[in-house]
DNA sequence: TCACAGTGACTTTTT
DNA sequence: GTCACTGTGA
């Protein structure tokens, strides 16, 4: 595309940032400011106009999604830039690292854990660990990685001072590596450790790449601050995009500082704002401003409205989460019938567990939605079984995978035999010590070997189990291997796989099972799994055969060799949002405000707005201005309407909770904001300025604000209450008894019972007359 | 070794 | 209320 045309749509601000060169470039993007704008025009125009090549600009981002899009739009304004590297940090790490193999000492078939899969390894590795604490354990290592600390780092007492840590850290370590697999930390650890200590590879990629840039900067964390400094070299020029107020990914390592003190670190840096918004009218932004003005670390930034005023965001307090799904499909279905289509619409929630009474309203209002950001697929019983088994295949040394299927369909061969031939395998491995980069299929070290080698000392079940196992992935090994001799042109595919809609409908022209997909086929038959879960379908009428077939599916846009089936499991491991398949396009949206990121919706119901829900009851300080982003975000998704919803109880846990609202919302000024529904008293005296000595109390909506169990008077005899369990009831009785409040409650299932008010808080509710 | 039942823990957010 | 882990008995 013509450059004039490209950069004559952009405002002035917009301009600069996009033919800014020299010196390093912060680019301070505000919600709605067209920031991928600037960064894909910026991307065509150094291949266009600046006779920048491709191949050496590298443009990170932390999702496939993100990922994708750019390469989508740089592409439409300068075909070239297909040729360009656009991927997430972790995809690129373990880019360089297949690339460089051997120098990191790794297999350049490593497979990748996940955290379930490295909970597994490491309480097998130490068996003594509750799953509780392998579980705690995994989560401290992960963040340790986030900070770029080894096992030996003196820094690591952060994480956790307990020398046993350090211990567990550094044995998990040792597994992890015997088993030729990496976890999403050293996707980027490993690089950075790549770079540093090996000059050479250094300077080729420096020299590699001559501009790089990174999107949504305000997300990096230590660790991927540490391979931008090491990609970097003196003469790249390096430009980041990003925005302190949207940084909502702390809680894994995400270091806001990173953003904040970059032009420390990078001296020389020019700073560009981009403050108009050209998503949400005015009033909206105001109060996304308003709230998000009271955190404390934040480099400042005023949005300009450029759309102009518009429709007040509206708060509505409603009595429970109940009220709260009716509510929002009264709303939608309302504006349905003045043609709006269902796809303006998208709910948001703090956890993912909030989507289901939406989704339980929506099916019986027969309004069509999508829950965005559910990973089901993948974490699906028959579809672990499957990519274990593939995992194993590709590395032999994964015990992880091999504990997953060995015994799956049962072939008589428990835990005690498991851990048999793990130790086995180990024991071959430390006998005869092998250049970790020379492993190859037919390695000692393999489990499948091992497997061999234990076979006579086994009985004589397990013996022709076992056997039928090891006959099972050899021969599959063999048939890739040949399969890789014989393959015929599949370029065109794996080209097709990056732009993955387009693949799915080129395979779907053609006939059977192509590529790796006729392998997989051949897997999920020969191991038994197929016959296996259809069985279950049989029993729990499950969806598990079809689930199979779509694996089978998936795995057609890749060759069918060892190189292709690596490709589809990192694939796999990296970017688990499914292609968003025949999903309806015109439907409500359910997401969490994580995932709304990046996105925009016409209408936004914000819900949930609750003290302990949003934010968590356990959030303060610096975690507390991290919710606050949040809310920020979730606001900054709304183009046309906002709305915000909170409850005044809420069942959690199978428990009802009286629930407070959410203090973001005593930060909102009146006049920002119209309010619907019975906004508890709190809420009228904190917004009045009254002050209020009843913070922290849990009153009901309408009642009393005073803290229960101090004021007997609210149990009064004749109030009606409902309990959790007995379900409603009417006190008969109040009265005082050594110094305890004590009352008694006549159920309408006709049983009487005593409460102390004082310590029911959480179960009993009193009711309005 | 497997199937079942009872127990307990648990709910952020994700590459 | 749900899921997953643990222990028991066959």
């Amino acid at each position: 595309m013509n450059a004039d045309r490209y950069l004559s749509v952009l405002n002035p601000e917009q301009y600069a940032a996009v033919v800014h060169e020299g010196s390093p470039l912060l680019i301070l993007a505000g919600a709605g400011s067209g920031k991928t704008r600037v960064i894909t025009t910026k991307i065509a125009w150094l291949i266009g106009e600046k006779g920048v090549e491709p191949e050496s600009i590298l443009a990170v981002t932390f999702t496939n999604k993100a990922a994708r899009e750019m390469l989508d739009r740089a592409t439409r304004l300068e075909s070239r830039a297909e040729r360009s590297v656009l991927r997430t940090f972790h995809s690129f790490g373990a880019w360089l690292l297949r690339r460089n193999a051997a120098l990191a000492g790794l297999d350049s078939g490593f497979t990748i854990y996940d955290d379930d899969d490295a909970k597994t390894l490491l309480s097998k590795a130490i068996p003594a660990l509750t799953r509780q604490q392998a579980s705690a354990a995994v989560h401290k290592i992960a963040r340790a990685k986030d900070y770029c600390y080894g096992p030996n780092h003196p820094l690591l007492a952060e994480i956790d001072p307990d020398p046993d840590f350090a211990e567990v850290y550094s044995l998990y370590e040792k597994r992890l590596r015997e088993t030729g697999n990496l976890d999403f930390g050293d996707l980027i650890l490993l690089p950075v450790k790549l770079l540093t200590e090996h000059p050479e590879v250094r300077s080729r990629i420096q020299s590699r790449f001559s501009v790089v840039m990174v999107d949504e900067y305000q997300d990096s964390n230590s660790a991927q601050f540490e391979l931008l400094k090491a990609i970097a070299g003196p003469s790249t020029y390096l430009c980041v995009v990003g925005d302190d107020d949207q940084s909502i990914y702390r809680f894994r390592g995400a270091e806001v500082q990173n953003i904040l003190t970059f032009a420390d670190c990078f001296p020389g840096t020019q700073i560009i704002r981009l403050e108009r918004n050209y998503r949400s009218y005015a009033p909206i932004l105001s109060v996304a401003d308003e709230v998000v003005s009271h955190n404390e670390g934040r480099l400042g930034k005023t949005l300009v409205a450029e759309r102009g005023n518009g429709k007040k965001p509206v708060l509505v307090f409603l009595g429970n989460q109940d009220e709260e799904s009716s509510f929002c499909a009264e709303l939608i279905n309302e504006s349905r019938k003045k043609g709006c289509p269902w796809s303006d619409w998208a709910v948001l929630y703090r956890t993912n567990a909030q989507s289901l009474g939406f989704e339980t309203e929506f099916l019986h209002r027969k309004i069509p939605y999508k829950v965005v950001g559910t990973l089901k697929f993948y974490e699906r019983e028959e579809i672990k079984d499957a990519l274990a088994f593939l995992a194993l295949v590709a590395n032999g040394r994964d015990e992880v995978a091999f504990r997953r299927i060995v015994n799956k369909p049962a072939r008589g061969l428990g835990e005690v035999t498991q851990d048999k031939i793990v130790a086995e395998a180990r024991r071959i491995l430390f006998e005869s010590p092998i250049e970790t980069s020379e492993f190859s299929f037919d390695d000692k070290t393999d489990l499948v070997s091992a497997s061999r080698n234990i076979l006579g000392s086994l009985s004589k079940k397990a013996k022709s189990g076992l056997s039928e196992f090891i006959h099972v992935v050899e021969s599959l090994r063999l048939k890739l291997d040949h399969a890789g001799s014989l393959l015929v042109d599949t370029s065109e595919l794996s080209q097709a796989a990056i732009n993955s809609e387009d693949a799915s409908k080129l395979v779907k022209k053609r006939k059977g099972a192509i590529g790796l997909a006729s392998f997989v086929e051949n897997l999920v038959e020969s191991s038994g799994l197929l016959a296996y879960h259809q069985g279950q379908d049989e029993i729990a009428g499950t969806q598990r055969v079809a689930n199979l077939e779509e694996l089978v599916n998936a795995a057609s846009l890749y060759p069918m060799s060892r190189e292709g089936l690596i490709e589809f499991l990192e694939h796999i491991e990296l970017d688990r949002s499914m292609s968003e398949e025949e999903d309806n396009p015109d439907s409500v949206t359910l997401i969490t405000i994580h995932n709304t990121k990046g996105l925009e919706f016409p209408r936004v119901i914000i819900t949930g707005l609750e003290s302990g829900i949003f934010p968590r009851d356990d959030k303060k300080g610096d975690d507390l201005e991290e919710e606050r982003r949040l809310m920020y975000v979730g606001c900054t998704r709304a183009m046309d309407e906002l709305y915000l919803t909170s409850c005044g109880a809420r069942r959690l846990y199978g428990r009802t909770s009286f629930m407070e609202p959410s203090p973001f919302l005593f930060e909102i000024s009146p006049e920002s904001i119209e309010v619907l529904g019975r906004a508890p008293r709190s809420f009228q005296n904190r917004r009045t300025g009254v002050s209020s000595s009843a913070t922290g109390s849990s009153g009901s909506p309408g009642s009393s604000g005073s803290a229960p169990g101090t004021d007997t008077s609210r149990w009064r005899a004749g109030r009606k209450l409902f309990h959790d369990e007995y379900g409603y009831g009417i006190i008969t009785k109040s009265f005082n008894s050594d110094g305890e409040h004590i009352i008694v409650v006549r159920f309408e299932t006709g049983g009487e019972k005593r409460f102390m008010p004082k310590y029911q808080e959480r179960s009993l509710l009193l009711v309005e007359d």
